[in-house]
DNA sequence: ACAAAAGTGTTCCCTATACACCCATGG
DNA sequence: CCATGGGTGTATAGGGAACACTTTTGT
């Protein structure tokens, strides 16, 4: 330690998963207003200020660029590749966070931004930078942290039935679930309320009964993990 | 994006953890030779330049500080609280490698330290800037691991007893684990070739089979992840 | 009455866990 | 012959996985 300190920037990005019960799995890109890459969709973020500290860092660029506020953001991975900016040597810290897509269709685009958009994670467009491998390790990240830790809080209404419950998993894990294993071992854990309401109808079927999560519990088992092998 | 573009560092550290048989785990520290901590024990590291990958910096900080070289190291966490070092803001990119203590019993204090020095990890002095705080991480991080993906293939002697993998696994995962089990566990992974081979003795008891890791077998098993639940 | 979605129970198998005695050697 | 460490088998329980029919509603 000591000799030459070089000038490399430090940076932050944001991939940010939205869920919606309709529309499955997205994440929030911005279109980009100036170069490198003007004109192409990449992941929020910016420079990190001599004051902050990352996280800090992370949600202001989230809220300048997208005008969305998220409360927690969960650290991903480093990314440092010395050629992954054109203009000189940035290292990235990139940062990850599930929300309810509903709350924010109001995006606004701001400072670096001239436009902000969820993009289905089936339907991605082309995007600058590396971003393309980071978000591929977020989706990886996250189909994996869905097996041991519950997910969903924050995600569905307060209110749900259990075939929401169901396709969110779905969603996630990427492949179907047997209805009455996951009835079981949800059950089981414990995590959900039973109420005393029935969903109306849409359409045809028998109306579903309605669930919200146990908070202490949900929060308990984030704690301790849980095997979700389903 | 855009405005400013503060100053900030960028260092790595390394986290080494060492394996020997009778030791158990230890991490490799240097005595730092220069302030801030001057005489502080620490974890080996240094500034990233400007042309080099971060995985290059950790090895090449490895190399001049301590002499050992280690092929492969995983990256762990960024740290970048605004006052985590003294002197300026620098955040830094923390890595963690495993290697067996005895290939390297000849360290070498260059650069900035002035002592290099393995300790067990049950007896850890006090560590300067919040290198406790990324060494704890690192810790947790390890025992999490060796319950999803096998290891010991590059911490063993070509050829080891039951009983010595049977430890290394005690070792890390930080309790006792029953060795019938263990053994019919290891050996349904079929990750071992039984030998024709006897160990000599070492005092008295009986002789034990010898084994080396099936190392297709093992490759394969770290790509796909056990669920190494004993 | 039919289509659509929700609710429910059983069986099987596999694996984790607990547990105790015999065997080969050195001293 | 005894102390030390190595090697082996069995019984039980719990959870994951596969699987199909009934119920309620809208049309």
């Amino acid at each position: 330690m000591g000799k030459k300190q070089p000038s490399i920037s430090v940076t932050v990005d944001a991939i940010v998963f939205g869920y919606e019960k309709n529309e499955g799995v997205s994440v929030l890109l911005i279109k980009r207003k100036y170069e490198p890459f003007k004109d192409s969709w990449a992941l929020p973020g910016g420079f990190v200020q001599e004051e902050e500290s990352l996280e800090t860092a992370v949600k202001r660029e989230l809220q300048e660029e997208t005008g969305i506020k998220v409360n927690y953001l969960e650290q991903l991975y480093t990314f440092g590749a010395p050629q992954r900016d054109p203009r000189q040597r940035i290292i990235s810290v990139a940062y990850w966070a599930l929300v309810k897509t509903s709350l924010f269709v109001e995006l606004k685009a701001d400072t670096d931004a001239s436009q902000v958009q969820w993009f289905n994670i089936e339907k991605l467009p082309k995007l600058g930078f590396d971003h393309k491998l980071i978000l591929d390790k977020a989706i990886q990240r996250i189909r994996a942290k869905v097996r041991y830790e519950p997910v969903g809080f924050e995600l569905l209404d307060k209110k749900f039935s259990f075939a929401d419950l169901e396709k969110l998993y779905m969603s996630f894990l990427g492949r179907d679930i047997d209805r009455r294993n996951f009835r079981k071992k949800m059950m089981g854990l414990k995590m959900l309320d039973e109420l005393d309401e029935w969903s109306k109808s849409e359409g045809a079927g028998r109306p579903s009964k309605m669930f919200r999560f146990n908070k202490a519990r949900y929060e308990q088992l984030q704690k301790e993990g849980i095997l979700f092998e389903i």
